[in-house]
RNA sequence: GCCCCCAUAGCGCAGCGGAUAGCGCGUCUGACUUCGGAUCAGAAGGUCGCAGGUUCGAAUCCUGCUGGGGGUACCA
């Protein structure tokens, strides 16, 4: 990463200088380097020398000018500019950004890869909704959140691996089978009402009427307890079936569907882990209870691991599973995806891993907040279990996986997001998914164009990217060598929306490049204006096959961006 | 009560302790005989919720306050 560069430059430029006398001798800090505003300052600026004013007992200027008279020679700056109060400005030089064509070309579409993973396994779980019922809207925001993130991880040098955990153990899949079993007996024309705490949902009825159709009525003769049992994995196993479609709509794989029931099994993971726990003295017996010693790892209290009832407690599903995943299963890294509702379930985690002596730093939650959605200006409240559902392939069947994919990434993740399901609403905010795609579109277009004028690819692929040298292209080649920060940025921060502005940023720079340079010559030229500031209206055949290059090379770095968003890249609209 | 998150242009939102705080929508004015007008250019629009503090420098960090959302069980 050229950012990187710099900031070695600067720190040989300040050790030089203290080694000639012009700066006195002190430590030098980590070299911060920053991206100004203003493209007058340059493409990257060091503010080292206000900082180093005080341990230098210099003036920052002059400190400065001491650290920029010693810099070595970088083959893709150009001279380093000091102005006031103390800032070093770096340009990127015009030769370098024309080099970037051949890099993108030679990066086989992985342009802006980075290797913070350094090959090491990460996991990521996201989704992991009850397999109740349909996935609704609540869960877009995790599905497309934990997706991205995956692509993101694995461009930053991280073997990924995608996972749903399936809650099928515990009280809600209990009450989902009892559902189950009335609507089974509603469907053959008994009288068996639902309770208040059923699930409402018109799914079920149709689940129900599903499994008369393939069991018939050898349900009811049966014990009840029985029944449920059977109605249960029957019923699971259907939904989580339309889960598998819903997702995979959505461009989701997962590596692994991990079953929370499957904990529990006779000489399973969470005997294990318990005895395991008991072993090591990490648990204790109080109240009828047997509790997870978390208060010893610093947290203000200790956590039931198995309740009085002798039913695994609230975290006894997260102790398992956590200890499955990084002992068992060995992964370096995992990243949890959970909705800002359980931020004290993920407060808890660390003290959790560090009671299964694990380092807390190889769990990272990322918490997001609620999607609000809107249908005519009021508020539309999901609940399974009332029924008042919004599914996700009700509103990709309106709006477009495209869309709905790209919307849920335009928002930082701690920020509320309102989805209005007005189409006229959803189509002004769906524009912003089709700006970015309009881009390579009109991309492809311009290749296309060219081999049907006889300039195909063979003709253009051996043009000189040195002649890029208007603003409007050097503008479109520096942000391209932004991309790799960016997917620093969203890696480290675990925020994948980053990536959905810069593609904004991107695009906006693509098409103020289409209006400045002219691509491919015209078919005629009748003498038009010859206004300086006016869009060209002509072109060489040299520079034409420069610039093909150029928008050849822009729409591969488009099409890895659009790829790690999950949003397709569409040769024609 | 305690804890977490949020508050930035009319609306929706970006903004990694740096220089003149940005983007989209909306509003107003412009741009198609030539590569896709699903596009582009320009204009108007701001006490970054309030008050202190730290710093050479604060939308950004700290404290307090106001307003909104969420969380605080042997439940999931």
């Amino acid at each position: 990463m050229i950012r990187n560069d710099i900031a070695e430059v600067v720190r040989q430029g300040i050790a030089a200088a203290q080694e000639s006398g012009s700066l006195p001798a002190f430590e030098i800090p980590t070299v911060e380097i920053g991206r100004p505003k203003d493209p007058k300052h340059g493409d990257y600026a060091a503010s080292i020398a206000m900082q180093l004013a005080k341990p230098a007992r210099m003036a920052p200027l002059a400190i400065a000018q001491a650290i920029t008279a010693h810099l070595p020679a970088h083959p893709a700056l150009g001279e380093a500019q000091v102005l006031p109060p103390g800032f070093i400005n770096f340009r990127l030089s015009d030769a370098w950004l024309a080099g970037q064509v051949a890099e993108i070309e030679a990066s086989g579409g992985q342009y802006g890869d980075i290797d913070l993973g350094r090959g090491r396994t990460c996991q990521v779980e996201f989704i992991s909704a009850n397999p109740t019922g349909q996935l609704h809207m609540g869960s877009a925001r995790n599905a497309v959140l934990g997706d991205s993130l995956g692509n993101l991880l694995a461009a930053a040098g991280w073997q990924v691996q995608r996972e749903y955990y399936v809650n099928d153990a515990g009280t809600q899949t209990r009450t989902f089978a009892e559902t189950v079993l009335l609507r089974y007996k509603q469907a053959l024309g008994l009288d068996a009402p639902l309770d208040k705490q059923h699930y409402q949902g018109a799914d079920v009825i149709d689940l129900a009427r599903e499994i008369v159709a393939e069991y018939g009525d050898r349900f009811l003769h049966m014990p009840e307890e029985e029944a449920i049992t059977e109605l249960r994995e029957i019923g699971l196993a259907k939904v989580l079936a339309g889960i598998r479609q819903t997702v995979e709509r959505l461009r989701i794989h997962f590596d692994c569907w991990y079953s929370e029931a499957s904990l529990y099994e006779p000489g399973g993971r969470f005997e294990h882990v318990l005895n395991h726990l008991r072993n090591i003295n990490m648990t204790t017996h109080r109240d009828g209870a047997e509790w997870l010693l978390t208060s010893e790892m610093g947290s203000d209290r200790d956590e039931v691991i198995v309740r009085s009832t002798g039913q695994p407690g609230y975290y006894a599903s997260d102790i398992a599973y956590h200890y499955d995943k990084f002992v068992l299963r060995g992964f370096d890294r995992v990243i949890d995806v959970w909705a800002v509702d359980h931020q004290n379930q993920a407060r808890r985690m660390p003290y959790l891993m560090k009671a299964l002596g694990l380092d807390p730093q190889r769990l990272d939650i990322l918490l997001y907040d609620i999607v609000r959605l809107y249908r005519d200006g009021q508020e539309v409240k999901l609940s399974k279990r009332s029924g008042n559902v919004i599914t996700i392939d009700e509103v990709v069947d309106e709006v477009g996986v495209d869309a709905v994919r790209f919307l849920l990434l335009t928002r930082s993740n701690q920020a509320v997001m309102d989805f209005d399901l007005n189409l006229a609403v959803a189509q002004k905010d769906e524009n912003r998914a089709f700006y970015v795609q309009y881009a390579h579109a009109r991309m492809a277009s311009i290749l296309r164009k060219a081999a049907e004028r006889g300039f195909p690819a063979a003709r253009w692929a051996g043009g000189n990217p040195d002649l890029l040298r208007h603003p409007a292209e050097l503008t479109l080649l520096r942000k391209m060598a932004d991309l790799s920060e960016v997917i620093e940025r969203a890696v480290l921060d675990l925020a994948p929306h980053n990536l959905a502005f810069y593609a904004q940023d991107l695009a906006k720079l693509f098409h103020a490049f289409y209006r400045d340079c002219r691509v491919l010559p015209g078919r005629e030229d009748d003498g038009a204006a010859e206004d300086a500031a006016a869009p060209e209206t002509e072109v060489t055949a040299e520079l034409s096959a420069a610039r093909l290059r150029l928008v050849a090379a822009t729409k591969s770095v488009f099409a890895r961006v659009l790829g790690l968003l999950g949003v397709n890249a569409p040769e024609s609209m």
